[in-house]
DNA sequence: ATCTATTTGCTAATCTATTAGCAATGCCAC
DNA sequence: GTGGCATTGCTAATAGATTAGCAAATAGAT
């Protein structure tokens, strides 16, 4: 396939993403710091900020945790007496996972602080530029499949063309 | 300071970051796997395949490691075979790394596999759009700068406005 | 020449990611 | 019902991230 090139002509695209996210964490981390909480810590109390309890299933999807990770994050957040955990009556393997009290007033604390920092860097970068980021990121998301490393032979496109008609995507970034 | 909103309006975008990044790197971790190492050992073996030597605070710059992972990183790879250290005459505290050859070997068999991978995925997404996304997130980077945590008040943006005429940035993602 | 401040790489402690695997529960066909 | 099968949440081992801090070496100012 095109002459095995043994230099690299691509940009390290997952190290930018990378970059473009610690320098936008860079932003967030002090108010997460001067409340005690962790990155993950704060993706988990902000998806359970919306809605009374979820599923450790659920909160893994949400926040992209995996699964070995978020047991011990949710143990931990239990020890600091930021969520309850109570086994589901009809299904003893599931779990529902809550904000207690005094991690809610904590999440009110922090809502008004985390929008404004949006608000800031959205005037430093532009509005329209931050939301055609965000969609363009959609975009990638719903073009690109994940990779599933058990079909390794027979490259199978379709998956990623249900995606993208699916989705509604829009030509390129635009 | 618009009313202290006590919801959030915006999107998770360091999430949308994360999730991006790793929805590439699934296509790229059977390469790594395959070759025995570690997303971060390759992003190193990328830096040192080009040059034949770098300090680590180079490294640490260029893959965007932290100096206190870069130690440990570094010595399991001088265990494992992968680089070689050796201290700087003329300086006691700098280092100098280098690939060893059986390294340098090894990456001149995954560059085909990485580039081939980089080719399938813009095959999907479309190379427009892959490009326009690298120059959205090089725009990000260039705009909106590290946020220091020491100087607290006093918003300064004339950082970013430097960065931004500096890089000769687009108006937007476009 | 000496004293201070910075640079460089490192250790320590805690938390999270990745990979593999496992016990318990529930589902479902037979 | 019962035996196969998937789901759910978990543990264990190793690697990296984050924060704080530290010793040695160098550069700069006096």
């Amino acid at each position: 396939m095109a002459s095995k090139p043994t230099r690299l002509h691509h940009r390290n695209l997952p190290l930018v993403l990378l970059q473009a996210r610690e320098r936008l964490l860079s932003h967030f981390r002090p108010i997460l710091n001067a409340n005690g909480i962790t990155e993950q810590q704060w993706r988990i109390v902000r998806v359970l900020y919306e809605k009374p309890s979820l599923e450790p299933r659920e909160i893994v999807e949400l926040c992209r945790i995996s699964s070995p990770s978020m047991a011990g994050v949710l143990a931990r957040m239990q020890e600091l007496g930021l969520v309850t955990r109570r086994r589901v009556d009809h299904d003893q393997r599931r779990l529902r996972v809550s904000l207690t009290p005094r991690a809610r007033a904590m999440a009110a604390r922090m809502v008004p602080q985390i929008e404004a920092t949006y608000l800031r860097i959205e005037q430093q970068v532009g509005e329209v530029f931050s939301e055609r980021l965000v969609q363009a990121l959609d975009q990638l998301l719903a073009m690109l499949p994940e990779y599933d490393s058990r079909k390794a032979a027979g490259a199978d496109l379709s998956q990623a063309k249900e995606a993208g008609a699916a989705g509604g995507v829009i030509d390129v970034v635009q």
